[in-house]
DNA sequence: GGGATTTTGCGAATGGTTCGCAAATGAGGT
DNA sequence: ACCTCATTTGCGAACCATTCGCAAAATCCC
């Protein structure tokens, strides 16, 4: 009587085999549209199930796009960093934040504001785009 | 016969004057639920309609939360700057951006990354909240 | 005050996301 | 390979934030 089960199931190879491709964020419905371009049936709410569940599981790392919506993106939260994404196409590249800790030293001492977190998204062209 | 006209209006004062009070971002619903306790009758059409109009005459800058809901301060987005917001309060301080310009050099160097914009958010607590 | 125009409120429509449940699938033992 | 059983899937309905259409009310300006 096997508890907490974790089955390796067709529907979530292929979800993790579009994130794998994509370094970028998408929305449920695009990876959605993804799968059936690949002839892969599968669910909206599916997506949204594994989506979650790989969100649960630290694997992903999830944003709401400027309207709104929902956006998931094979990276691992765990180690922190930020995200320069290309306003063209997508794309994001991982930016350490090293020069982060000096700029949260004046904060503290100009504002009084005790940081404990911050997130950052620059804007602008990547190197293929430009 | 007027064309493009701005009529003032007291559902329009009364969301103002919630905005103008409140130093952190709201939602349509909590701006509705403020009018309600001010006995202020206000449709939540009337809020989204009102808030539409203030962020596209750039008087309030809007962002989803971390839920994809859309919330809205008053804040001009005109003059570029960022915001620290007190994970306990949810007010918001702003911080002025000269510290990025370098960070921004750096990107373009190691990513070979155009930056034309970035946003930041810092969490933490404010003086109020320590 | 009167008349043209804008705004409001309401209820219905929309779109993303979640839920409930019966049918299908994966894991593990025999 | 087969059986059993827990997990996962698909479907449709439910849900919630947001938008729309339209008639009634409010505002502006003369």
């Amino acid at each position: 009587m096997g508890l907490r089960a974790d089955y390796v199931t067709r529907p979530r190879e292929w979800i993790a085999s579009i994130l794998a491709r994509e370094p970028r964020f998408l929305s449920a419905a695009q990876i959605h549209q993804g799968l059936e371009r690949d002839g892969a049936r599968v669910s909206l709410s599916t997506v949204y199930r594994t989506l979650d569940r790989l969100q649960a599981k630290g694997d992903i790392s999830a944003r709401p796009d400027a309207d709104g919506e929902a956006t998931y993106m094979l990276c691992e939260p765990r180690h922190h960093h930020h995200h320069a994404i290309c306003r063209a196409c997508g794309r994001v590249e991982d930016v350490d934040c090293a020069a982060m800790e000096q700029f949260a030293e004046s904060l503290r001492a100009h504002n009084g504001f005790e940081l404990d977190g911050h997130a950052i998204e620059f804007f602008g062209k990547c190197g293929a785009c430009r």
